[in-house]
DNA sequence: AGAAGCTGTGGAAGCGCTTCCATATGGAGA
DNA sequence: TCTCCATATGGAAGCGCTTCCACAGCTTCT
């Protein structure tokens, strides 16, 4: 009956101008009613929609993204897909994203030059915005990106001139040795990243210097030899682990930069035959998933709200609402199974002086999944925060 | 000294006319330049060359898959974002298609009809081909789908005309049944995922139909006040864990439907006092990374193959290379520290007949991150799938 | 009655590419 | 010398939209 193919009989699906021959109008029209224009009489306006119908026309993203100048697509860096880390924040990006129009392109990145290529490839033209988790872009990215005027929000990651959500890593060091020391513990180990000066991966560092200073502080700085930076690796994870509990007289304490790398000394201490927390505490940072199962006490990180917080930053830099330029997340001690009191070693050894009792040291705070987050119950995001994250792990 | 603008100062990025003119040559040459067209002379391409470094040239995604009806994208729909085995499967689908030009757009799908868009609105204008991860596509989905033509790949579906990666959750039920009557237990659980018919979910019913034949195939058949079916919210959970552990005469062993039940159920025992696998054994499904934590007996699901060889398929597809319609994956008991011999109860309870040494039943099987894959070495994806999962959680 | 606004509407131009056809150029063969 | 082909190249058309300008048909004022 049109003159104009007409439906999806090629699998490619109409297009407006099927739309608006099926409706005997012309293609201006249509388009003004995909948009929502009010210029349009009701009635073109059904005769339009029941042509749409007829034919399951959808708009091509594509062909309006090119005509528009805009994607509709929120590209999202995440380095170290594997770690839990980058998931929990990922998942924070798709709960503030999926009640928008955007779409999410994903790129895994490493340190690979080769896969950071979307760092100073993507141009506005491919995304209308840019999230960088985790990983610091290199000076040339950087360069690049302000070159490209690409709206970007980095989470996790310190820069200037890049709006960017962070977590006061030295105020987190802090913690965990105010906590140890709390406990008594006097020779304190640490069990950190090894540092890659290449990408200014700083966190690490700040999170031992607070670390450092605040033992320092009480009179007890960290010693040389109960210090350990490794690298990523499994096994050199667990090396590491072995030698810092295996040495002479090994800490008391140790505080690790991360929670898994907490957990590979966990394993560690299971293997040598060390009972944590009687013979040993261990702490780490960012409080996963698998810290909660496992027990483990740790400086809880907001890992889903800072990809939440991230995601809403850049939303709003989109839509030209002016947003602050640096967000600092709090943190918190989440105490659990596996730090306790000093045990007053005898030569003997294993009759501590202070036996810890069996369900000692439940979490200080409730555990993330049954605590509000911070905002009052309202119909606003931090419902979505909380509901979300009460779903995990099912 | 062009005609037209030049360069990146609006932001947008110089175009393929911008090239051509600073070149001196016509747009299709450099169209030509961009795509190793041959016919361009060794002399004119290097002059496009530099002509596209000056103006830090980047061709529009956009204006390309427009031109080219394909779009170099690849659409991931992936329910339960928060589940560790998605994000697992999600693993396996971005490293294999990393190594390839393709990029994944990221739909995190639920139940609700909103959300589910994507299995019916998606054309393929918009994504050159569909992967879809676990949930299973509405009767009207599927048919939408076959209508838009989209090549489509489902993992952990059973599908009738779309090829899908599955694994046989029968013979699963039936291998966890065996493992537990092989320790000498009898009055066995079993802890399960409420069945959700609307959307025929049947890994469950599956799983459970292996295990049940199996255990009455010994003569031990499942006794419906030792199973329970729950909910996903962790509240509904924990209640029925607490239930299946706190009757007066509680399974001596318990076969979870996941190893997130597993683990529910070994927080409940925790909290209940009871010792495992001592007083109980425990053992669950999927063998996600936290599973490896906790020392959780488990049926192996190969996860992370499973999205490789979905998205491996969907390429097949895209390229037109002729695919099986199904690849079932293989499972295995992997055998760890949460289930042991059925304890031969005396009132007291307490002194169990055969005392389980402390370092027995570590992995039969060694643990995922030193094992080889099936594949023998060869520089082919079998090695990546080895690499990386070597990787995990560092 | 004519001018001046509205309100709807059609459709060309343009977004930045790919593709194809037309054309130019330079031998090789007759 | 002329023909024919292979090799390079330019640029129009077209991908499916949005946007803007032009214009038709009505009112409403003067």
């Amino acid at each position: 009956m049109a003159t104009t193919r007409e439906g999806h009989d090629d699998g490619r699906g109409s297009t407006i101008k099927d739309v608006a021959a099926r409706a005997g109008v012309g293609i201006g029209t249509v388009s003004r009613v995909l948009n929502d224009h009010p210029a349009v009489s009701v009635e073109t306006r059904s005769r339009v929609q029941a042509a749409m119908t007829a034919l399951h026309y959808q708009p091509s993203r594509v062909a309006r993204a090119l005509s528009r100048r805009r994607t509709g697509t929120i590209a999202v860096v995440v380095p170290f897909f594997t770690h839990p880390s980058a998931v929990e924040r990922l998942r924070g990006v798709l709960a503030a994203l999926d009640e928008t129009a955007f779409e999410v392109v994903l790129y895994s990145v490493d340190h690979a030059d080769r896969r950071r290529e979307p760092l100073s490839r993507l141009s506005r033209r491919d995304a209308d915005g840019l999230l960088i988790l985790t990983l610091p872009p290199s000076e040339a990215e950087l360069a690049s990106l302000r070159a490209r005027a690409m709206p970007t929000v980095a989470v996790d990651v310190e820069l200037d001139g890049i709006p960017n959500i962070v977590v006061d890593d030295i105020e987190g060091g802090r913690l965990a040795a105010r906590h140890l020391l709390s406990l008594g513990h006097e020779r304190i180990g640490y069990f950190g990243d090894e540092v890659d000066i290449r990408f200014g991966f700083t966190s690490a560092q700040r999170r031992r210097a607070g670390f450092e200073s605040e033992l320092a502080g009480a009179g007890h700085p960290l010693a040389g030899a109960l210090s350990r930076e490794c690298m990523h690796e499994p096994a050199a994870i667990e090396r590491c682990a072995a030698e810092l509990l295996g040495m002479d007289a090994p800490p008391t304490a140790i505080f690790a930069y991360s929670d898994a790398k907490a957990l590979a000394l966990l394993e560690a201490a299971s293997r040598l035959g060390l009972r944590v927390p009687d013979d040993i505490s261990i702490m780490g940072f960012d409080d996963i998933e698998v810290a909660r199962h496992v027990g483990l006490t740790t400086v809880r990180q907001p890992l889903f709200e800072s990809g939440y917080s991230g995601a809403t930053m850049l939303l709003d830099l989109l839509h030209g609402t002016t947003t602050s330029a640096r967000v600092s997340l709090t943190l918190d001690v989440i105490e659990r199974r596996t730090t306790g009191p000093v045990a007053r070693r005898t030569s003997a050894g294993s009759a501590s002086a202070a036996p810890v009792p069996a369900g000692r040291a439940r979490a200080t705070r409730s555990t993330a999944s049954t605590s509000r987050p911070d905002q009052p119950t309202t119909s606003n995001p931090g419902d979505r925060v909380a509901d979300l994250r009460g779903k995990q792990l099912t």
